[in-house]
RNA sequence: GCGCGGAGCGA
DNA sequence: ATTACTATGGTCGCTCCGCGC
């Protein structure tokens, strides 16, 4: 900090050691010797005799081991006997608790084979796990927070590896800490660069080319709540600037250069820059960004258009690479190679790309709304349109070149530019997309910018590293040889799915909620075990109170209720379904869920009495852990994942079917009441009653009899339904009652045409015009003739076009 | 009805 | 016109559309 301003500080951590596990031969650690001398350990100087002994036993292992480091060039490392506990996919390394030696060695020398075998020792792990994993891993750095860095020597300028600020080194990975006091400081601000890009197609290469590019930046923005516009948007914290250049063999328009120094001088800074070459553009672009040295970089599709152009273009201009790699914060001499695989479109920038902006966040605001909301498209135009409100003007590359025909046209495209940087920024903020995946990232301890990525599967990979880790399990290795099954046992699945469909034969998934959406491009691949079940529907047209029940957090509850974890439940080498756990010792899945939903259970408390920033604080908070513990279970089922674990993500959904369908026969057998349909964690009952305070009462009658029945497992009322039209499995509506007592009515639409974006805005108005006239609770009559009537009148106008 | 391909809703 | 998982991508269930047989 100098004054009242943050600044960007890089530090190299030196010496990094790698931590390889070595699997010991029974032989080396005799149970029965082991379990003599730990019994007798009690005291510290007997832990001392304790390890004395361990180190004489391995004395074998240690100079097999240190022989074949030798050969492999490794030199300088440490060998200690540890206890280590195992309970992952390996069948190579013993279940449960044993010694085994730890090896550490400077990450300088090369890795061993994975494979390294010797007569002491079957297998070796963590042979290949990146030094930056293991950093956070052990140094226990659980997303953005404040470190204590100690003893750091400020590095030389002429020996930095960065752009930064500041730039230091430690000697080891130790002299960082999380530091602990943390709450009593205030978190910073982070500095936000909106980026956009005009260009120009050059048909010969068919490539853009920049004529323009507009930056807007906010220098304050928080990070731990939201922000209202008029607080990101105060004066003096907001800069913006555009840069232009004329097009090859031409010159600017007139007026255009006495109207850009008019606007510097008005605005103090260069505001509007006027550049004679693409090159010059890059340049100047270059050193203005670094001038903000952001810590985000934010633009719409920036990871599919804007950062791609910006590097190619670099590159096709031989912009230096003093220059081009300020667009983040490394230092950098090669280009790296930017297209490598990811050329589908929507799927981020590539790794190329990436590592060019190191340092820096990267916000793609098209990526977010998809992710986070429902749209018939996620265009900027669309956006401003139904997100904030605001009219956009759509530029194609195509119409730029007449705009350089005037100084007002042109000065019309420097407006949309910086409009369209603009209109970016405050879709990132009206998402709260820094807030929510700051958390995120906070409760799984992974990387911020892959959270920003999306990377789900990853963030859940580092909060089970940090969890086994902290008690004391040495961690699957990333690439894992896990060749044996693969598609062998999905085939046989799908083909033995006995009994039709009627009302059993379905799978199961993991309950999402509200958010996650847009879904385009990804081909999915074919389902390889049992998902939920969903009970067939009882179609119709319902008119008295129908009452939906719902289990809360369905998985995440089972895993916790029946203590699911790659500790508990044994899984047989064939893949089979496994039997519950009969373990009382709790599971580390089941802890980590406990704790997760305790935190968030607590975060809601506050929230009841918070207001203002504070409580949208504790809702994105709330938000991000409700998240977190759902998105567990998807990955236990991913066959990429690093915690593969199909017969866990079986188990659990194979006890979502039972729980439901034990629930559907409790309502219906024991109760004697009616249930037309049911989705993987939900039963709607059929009360034919007109009295929402009787029907009410049922509901309350019924989750006092099923929750008896489970210890963490929790159903409840999720809303009362007016009347309702159940069209198909996953395809109905109904006019839902709000729970709070005002009686507000509201119509809910699951799966029709109407909700989907592959139908015409015409034919859904339609539909949701005769659906309206459907649950009004006319007479049968009335209702077809409206319809009809509407339908004529269409059919009218449609004719007239 | 089967197969293939494509949509994206649902939990 | 075609298409190879050195990195990486959360799961499954259920319609709809269109082609060919
Ligand atoms: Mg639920
Ligand atoms: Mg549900």
């Amino acid at each position: 900090v100098i004054g009242k301003r943050f600044h960007s500080c890089c530090v190299v951590v030196k010496n990094m050691q790698r931590c390889i596990y070595a699997i010991p031969s029974s032989s080396v650690f005799p149970r029965d010797t082991i379990s003599r001398i730990e019994k007798n350990s009690t005291s510290s100087d007997a832990s001392l005799s304790l390890r004395a002994t361990l180190h004489e036993l391995s004395s074998g292992l240690k100079s097999e081991v240190a022989e074949k480091l030798s050969d492999l060039n490794v030199s300088n490392f440490v060998m200690t006997p540890v206890k280590r506990n195992y309970a992952f996919e390996r069948t190579d390394v013993p279940i449960g608790e044993q010694y085994v030696l730890k090896i550490n060695y400077p990450y300088k020398d090369p890795a061993v084979p994975a494979d390294l075998r010797g007569d002491h020792f079957h297998a070796l792990l963590g042979t290949n796990n990146s030094a930056l994993e293991l950093f956070l891993i052990k140094r226990k750095i659980k997303g953005p927070s404040w470190l204590s860095i100690s003893k750091f020597v400020a590095c030389p300028s002429t020996q930095r590896v960065s752009w930064c600020k500041f730039e230091v080194t430690v000697d080891s990975p130790k002299d960082i800490s999380v530091l602990m006091t943390s709450n009593t400081l205030e978190v910073p601000p982070v500095v936000v660069a909106a980026v956009n890009l005009k260009t120009i197609i050059n048909e010969k290469h068919n490539v853009h080319e920049i004529v323009s590019a507009s930056v807007i930046c906010c220098h304050q923005v928080k990070i731990d709540t939201p922000m209202r516009s008029e607080d990101w948007q105060k004066r003096g914290t907001i800069s913006h600037f555009t840069v232009m250049r004329k097009l090859e063999g031409s010159i600017f328009p007139i007026g255009l250069t006495k109207e850009a120094s008019d606007r510097n001088q008005k605005a103090g800074s260069n505001v509007l820059a006027l550049e004679s070459s693409e090159r010059a553009l890059l340049n100047r672009l270059m050193i203005e960004l670094s001038k903000l040295d952001c810590d985000v970089l934010v633009g719409h599709n920036i990871s599919g258009f804007d950062l791609d152009v910006l590097l190619h273009r670099a590159q096709t201009c031989k912009v230096p690479s003093s220059m081009w790699s300020k667009i983040g914060r490394l230092r950098r001499s090669v280009m790296p190679r930017l297209t490598k695989g990811n050329t589908l479109y929507g799927s981020g920038a590539s790794p190329g790309i990436m590592s060019c902006i190191a340092g820096r966040l990267l916000c793609d605001t098209y990526l977010c709304s998809r992710d986070l909301l429902r749209e018939v498209s996620y265009s900027l135009t669309q956006l401003a349109e139904t997100q904030l409100k605001k009219d956009r003007r759509e530029v194609s590359p195509h119409d730029i070149p007449p705009m350089f025909q005037s100084a007002g046209t042109l000065l019309k495209l420097v407006e949309y530019g910086e409009t369209d940087a603009w209109l970016s920024l405050e879709l990132m903020f009206h998402l709260s997309v820094l807030p929510l995946t700051r958390q995120l990232t906070n409760i799984s301890g992974n990387l911020w910018g892959k959270t920003l990525q999306g990377a789900r599967a990853q963030r859940v990979e580092y909060l089970l590293l940090h969890s086994f880790h902290a008690k004391k399990f040495i961690i699957p290795d990333k690439f894992a040889a896990r060749n044996k099954e693969l598609n062998s046992a999905k085939r046989k699945l799908n083909a033995d799915t006995e009994g039709g469909n009627a009302a059993d034969g379905a799978a199961d998934p993991s309950i999402d909620d509200e958010v996650h959406h847009g879904d385009q491009g990804k081909a999915r691949k074919g389902p390889s075990y049992a998902g939920g079940l969903v009970l067939e529907p009882k179609k119709g047209l319902y008119d008295k109170y129908i009452l939906l029940l719902d289990f809360n957090s369905l998985y995440p509850s089972i895993i916790q209720e029946f203590n699911i974890c790659f500790t508990t439940v044994e899984r047989s080498s064939d893949g089979n379904l496994p039997n519950l756990p009969t373990s009382k010792a709790s599971g580390v899945l089941p802890e980590l869920l406990k704790s997760l939903v305790e935190r968030r259970r607590m975060v809601k408390s506050w929230l009841k009495t918070a207001s203002g920033l504070k409580r949208q604080q504790f809702d994105i908070q709330q938000q991000a852990l409700k998240l977190t513990a759902n998105s567990m279970y998807g990955c236990l089922g991913f066959s990429n994942s690093r915690f593969f674990a199909k017969p866990l993500a079986e188990l659990i959904t194979l006890q979502g079917r039972e729980i439901l369908q034990n629930t559907v026969d409790l309502v219906q057998n024991n109760l004697n009441l009616e249930v037309i349909y049911g989705d993987t964690d939900s039963i709607m009952i059929y009360t034919g009653l007109d009295d929402i305070s009787k029907a009410k009462a049922i509901a309350g009658k019924v989750i006092q009899e099923v929750n008896k029945k489970y210890r963490c497992l929790e159903i409840d009322l999720d809303g009362v339904y007016k009347r309702m039209l159940l069209l198909k499995k996953k395809k109905y509506a109904a006019i839902k009652v709000a729970l709070d007592g005002s009686l507000r009515e509201n119509i809910e639409r699951k799966g029709l045409d109407m909700v989907r974006r592959d139908w015409s805005l015409l034919s859904k108005e339609i539909g949701d015009f005769c659906l309206n006239q459907i649950l009004s609770g006319g007479t049968c009559d009335d209702v077809v003739e409206s319809i009809h009537n509407s339908l004529v009148q269409v059919q009218a106008q449609m004719k007239k076009w």
